[in-house]
DNA sequence: TAAAAAATATGAGATATCTCACATTATTGT
DNA sequence: ACAATAATGTGAGATATCTCATATTTTTTA
């Protein structure tokens, strides 16, 4: 990570503004910062003292069980808060935050906590950022109770398909539709023998779009 | 659902005060209700306009899937915020809420919402509750995934079996675990084989508290 | 209090998903 | 350019979980 001034921060500043954020001039308190792609943002189990709002940028959020086994929560996309429940609540740890892009996030330092927790402007926007977070972790947690891998990879095809093209790292997906690696492999080689997939060099073929949104709208 | 007046209005508001969630004077905009056993707070689909504060009682949050599959996804206990989030976005529907028990709330009338959104002591209270919320489903949607039913029963059991005695509805609660009836019951006669649990008039004793704990421990 | 509805119970067979073992390609760091 | 590391791919066998059918008991309601 490294901390960006002069133009850059300028750049970014007049790119992303973010004065409307708050009632009070952030200006003193805020940084620009630049994480390179695979860098970690919170290290899992650690106690950040710091709010970034990421505005360039994709990252992935883990957690460790204690089993060993490691899941992918969720991906988070820019614009995002991150480590902003360590902010309202005292000494909370934090779950694990690793790039996938370079990414730029505005960090906050914890000196002006009083300045935010007494500003209804930023809290509202928290408000909001918060309860679709909530609503969000709300609806993926139940369909993955009520639906097979079939209908969620399905699902998770048509979002992430780049031209009629999937292309996305099994070790990745499996991990964040909560299956095994193998098992993944054996719902998408089903679909290319059902002929709703190809597979070719540059990634699997959408051949049926029909028949997958079919599958896939099962899901809401 | 009925409004109370006089007495048991007082009464409640003696016993649970919320006068320091705001910063100004919410009782014109206050009612107190109180919803019978079984009776539905938010019908699924619904556009609410009012804010609760449950100060009294349970409750059970619902989604209906396109695939007909109900889920409970949470059981609600006071004190907490319900239609919050649609008081922060527009127009947002909710999922249904049927109460356990006889249960008591502030409703919060919508004609306060600017008063609302501009209040920075309501609005914090507000992002406290709402990170909880969203750290909760996001555990309980990771161990969901990470860990087989023996291990989730166990933890459910310990938390809520009452004096060594485990004694729920079956119906409900594998809904809430997210598991078919078949399955709870089957894994259920094997806590019973292995002599972890024993099947009496009463509900399932626990005989095996080392055991149970074992396995449930693994779930963090 | 009889009939209807809900909850409990259990068997049998299917399917979704996992673990492990191992071989084969990329990709990446030095 | 080579070794190390990560990603891909596949088989075989186990296990977790589901669906459906059906019977019994308990609770609710007219």
């Amino acid at each position: 990570m490294h901390i960006l001034t002069a133009e850059a921060r300028t750049h970014y500043l007049e790119k992303y503004p973010i004065d409307d954020f708050f009632s009070f001039d952030i200006n003193p308190y805020l940084e620009v910062r630049q994480f390179d792609k695979g860098e970690w943002i919170f290290q899992e189990g650690s106690f950040p003292d710091t709010v970034y709002y990421m505005i360039e940028g994709k990252a992935k959020l883990y957690m460790t069980h204690k089993n060993g086994k490691v899941s992918l929560i969720e991906y988070l996309e820019a614009p995002l808060f991150m480590g902003e429940i360590e902010l309202l609540n005292e000494a909370r740890y934090t779950k694990g935050i690793q790039t996938v892009t370079k990414t730029i996030c505005y960090s906050i330092t914890q000196s002006c906590k009083e300045k935010l927790l007494a500003d209804a402007l930023f809290l509202r926007r928290l408000c909001v950022f918060l309860g679709e977070k909530a609503t969000k972790m709300t609806s993926k947690y139940t369909q993955n109770q009520a639906y097979p891998l079939e209908n969620r990879l399905a699902a998770f095809i048509q979002l992430s398909a780049d031209q009629g093209v999937y292309k996305e790292k099994h070790t990745e997906i499996c991990e964040y539709l909560g299956v095994s690696y193998r098992h993944l492999l054996y719902v998408l080689a089903q679909f290319c023998d059902e002929r709703i997939l190809e597979k070719r060099k540059t990634g699997y073929q959408i051949i049926d779009k029909n028949r997958l949104a079919q599958l896939a709208q099962e899901v809401l």
